[in-house]
Order: C-alpha cells, then structure tokens, then sequence
DNA sequence: CGAACCCGTCAGGAGACCGTCAGGACCGCC
DNA sequence: GGCGGTCCTGACGGTCTCCTGACGGGTTCG
C-alpha cells in the first residue's frame, strides 16, 4: 500500500487529511512538528509525503532541506501563502509540488498521485543506513559508526564507535553512500562539494583524490588496500559494502 | 490497553468518566488539578488526554499549552461555554477535538477513539525524559538535574541536583534534547530562541556560540571537552547520551 | 626503454570556524 | 533608585579545515 506522511501542526486539518487518504486506500502517518516529521521520514519510510510550511517549532523550509540531505521521496508543500516568492524557495529546496490554501481535496489527491507516479519511476527508495562490512553510514542522523575493532568482548554496546569527519569529508561519504554500489562520477562528487562553479579538470580531480584519501584514512583497515572506498580508474570511485 | 488520562476537577463527574472507561476496558488514571495532570502525563504516558477546562488551579488552556510544549499525545477537551471562541483558542493551542457540556457519553467516547487512532499514526511517543551519563534533561517538569558527583553515597535521593537554568538556556537545551542523537541545524536553534527574523549570519552564529559554552559550563564535567553537546563544525549542534 | 598518464601521499600556508572573556543595555524586584 | 540577573554584542587567540603544490610508484603505450 502507498504510504503518505503528513506534516501538519494544525490538528483539524491534520485529522480531516488523515480520514480523506485513509478512505482512498493510503497508509497515513501523521507529524505535528517538524522534528517528528524527519523521524518519521526516516523510520517510516513513506512514498510520499505532504509538508505544511506553517510548523510551529521551525521552518517548513528547513524540514525540507534536511529531508533532502538524505532522501528523495516525493513532497507536496501546502502552504497559505500566495506570492510566488515562497513557492520559489520551496521548489528550489526540492519540494515536487506546491498547493496553495485552501485548497480542493480533488487537486491535492491528483497533485500527490502525481508526485508518487514520479517518485516510482525513480525506483524505490534506497534505505538511509548504509552497512559496510567496516562501517556504517547513517545518513538521517548525519554520522558514520566504525565496527570497533578493539579486543574488547562488548565494548559499549553493539553500535560502534562514532567518527569524526570534516564537513567535506562527509559530504563526499555521504554522496558516495547515496549511490551505494554504484559508480560515481567525479564531475557529480565535485558539484556536491564546490558547486557547479568548477576550475580546470587536473586540479580538481586532484582535490577528489586527497578528500578520498583522507576518507580511506578514517574509515578503511588498511588505508593503501581499501576494501569499500573503491577507485574507478578515469571514471570516479564507488562505495561497495 | 490504552491508557487515558482525565482531567476532571469535578469529583462526581469524575468519577463517572472513570467507571465509563474501566467499562469499556480504557486503563484509567484521574487527576484534579491541572498540576497533578501536567505529572500525569509526564509519568503514566496517557495514549489520549480528556481535559476539563475548568480547573481550580489554573486555566485548562496553560494545561494544554504547557503539554504540547513536550508532549504530542491527543487531546480532548471538555468545557461548558457554548461560545466559539472558546473552542477557536482550544484548538488553536493544540487540542485535537472539542465537547460542550453536557455532552452524550457515547459522542465523547466516539471522539476519544477517533483520538486515539489519530495518535497511533504518529507513532509511540518519545520520551520526554533525556538521560545522559552526566545530567537529566526533564522536559515536563522542564528541570535538569545534574548526577549528584559529590563523594556523599547518599545524597538526598537517587535523582540529582537541579541546575538552574536562564529561559534561553533552557530553551537551548530542550530544542536539543527534543532532537537527542539528531544534529540540530543552527537555524533551526536560532528560530527556537529568536523567532523566525535572523539578523546576519555571522552575528546569529557567534550568538549560539555563547549560549553554547554557557550550558556546557553548567552541564559539562570538561567543558573544554564536552561529551554531550557536541558541536557538528559548519551544521550545528547535537546532544549525546 | 622511456614517456605519458593516473593515482596516492605528504606538507604547508591562508583563512574560516570555534570557544572564551568581558562589558554595556535592559528588565523586574526589592 | 539601587541591584541582581539576563540578554546580547564585540574583540581576541587558538585550532581545525580547506586547498594547492611537489613528489613518487605503478601501469600503459609508443
């Protein structure tokens, strides 16, 4: 069944949503805060979801960029506002589509069919946690785990030990761990960390490998014999688990 | 079994809620002031809230207020003024529905299961408690206490002492705690303590910065070397157990 | 065999970022 | 009016990060 998240503070509107989708045959969960919504995304793992910018605790804006930071599902804005301004932002932040209030029940359930056609055709989406056989990459909580190595029977706890990494450095992981398994190309790595503003080929191919670098010194076994960060020679690098 | 709380300060009434419920196999707890049921919900963790808004102590609508300052569970109020206004102000501080007395116990129990049910979609409901291995961060209570360090076997109870905290810093710290093990954007903290309207970068930054090593002077056993507020470099802040 | 190419490693300087201290403005309370 | 507490901004020093340059090893191709 379709699964739909519902990010609505006001609980009226939240209810009446809820009770229109559940009678169209969706799986509902609904968030009333911003920080319950992204909790939600990332344990729920909805197709689609349905974002109010008006949330109480912080800005609609912001849910939907850190959303994105680890996510491609699907989003459906709704908004009270009308002057284009906002709806520019949203959609520059990464929203699929953008219903102003009030609004028909028709237009936002063709609007969100719509949105979950398109995120189908993107395939399903790839799981937030990225297990390495060394590491673990959670996306969501923005942190890398090492399988502690250390001797020690039962360190803490069965998680690992946390790593720390430099804003570009996890950057670079994190676009590697979103195409897990795939090649990634060096053009698309290096638009994630400098934007699309890019020097001559030579020196920026050459940023690439010390970040890379850097990366396999961190989290690899044995730097010079890396298992998981893995060069495509000519081509960009991979990250296989 | 679902666990409802009642907020009833009329002991006849009361009473008649309670017997109703246990019927219907509810699992029931009563409190009569709007103190005893803020201490309710904290510690039995009700399902769904039926709140009378005419309590002795203080105004029912500071009840729900103060609930959905750290508690999403659904709320059902009870009143006996017919005006709309009444009702605009309820709902807008967060109730989920809305009976006038006198009311029929079967529309009050359909109300309290469509609450419920709107509830569980939004999953089981964090816990408003943070422990860390240094301090307690109660939201409820809206009180920290400070693992008692001191060499005393015994000090007073097994619970710690109550560090006093400035409203921002407080404010700080639960926009954290609401978000434990999740890196908080600045922004996102920003908004929590100044509201949407940020002045410059630079200046909003530095001002986090400040209140930032302000809790960890508090909070912190090295505050040059924290082990619970971490700083995530160029993204935030995030609050570790 | 040498040249060209690609990749990885090390090192270092410019600059950004962070933490700390201190002081003035403002407010409520005695 | 004095006073304690809180909020906020400014200045400063230390640390970390970013980015570039230089060098060496391995492989491929002429």
């Amino acid at each position: 069944m379709t699964r739909v998240l519902v990010v609505e503070d006001e609980p009226a509107l939240a209810r009446a949503l809820a009770i229109t989708l559940r009678a169209k045959r969706y799986d509902v969960d609904v968030a009333h805060t911003g920080a319950a919504a992204l909790d939600a995304a990332a344990t729920r793992r909805p197709d689609v979801v349905v974002l109010d910018l008006g949330l109480p605790d912080l800005d609609g804006l912001d849910v939907l960029r850190a959303l994105r930071g680890w996510s491609a599902v699907p989003v459906v804005v709704l908004s009270a506002r009308h002057d284009s301004s906002e709806k520019v932002e949203a959609l520059d932040a990464g929203a699929d589509d953008y219903v102003t209030k009030p609004f028909a029940v028709d237009e936002l359930l063709a609007r969100l069919r719509a949105a979950v056609r398109r995120g189908e055709a993107t395939g399903p989406v790839p799981d937030p946690v990225v297990e390495t056989a060394r590491f673990t990459v959670d996306l969501p909580r923005r942190r890398v785990l090492l399988r502690s190595a250390g001797a020690s029977d039962q360190d803490d706890d069965g998680e690992g030990e946390p790593v720390r990494l430099t804003p570009t450095e996890w950057q670079l992981l994190a676009e590697l761990a979103r195409s897990v398994g795939r090649v990634v190309g060096r053009r698309e790595l290096l638009v994630a960390l400098r934007g699309p503003h890019l020097g001559s080929e030579a020196a920026e191919t050459h940023y690439l490998r010390v970040y890379v670098a850097q990366l396999r010194r961190k989290l690899e076994a044995d730097p010079s014999a890396p298992k998981h960060l893995i060069t495509e020679p000519g081509v960009g690098y991979r990250l296989v688990p």
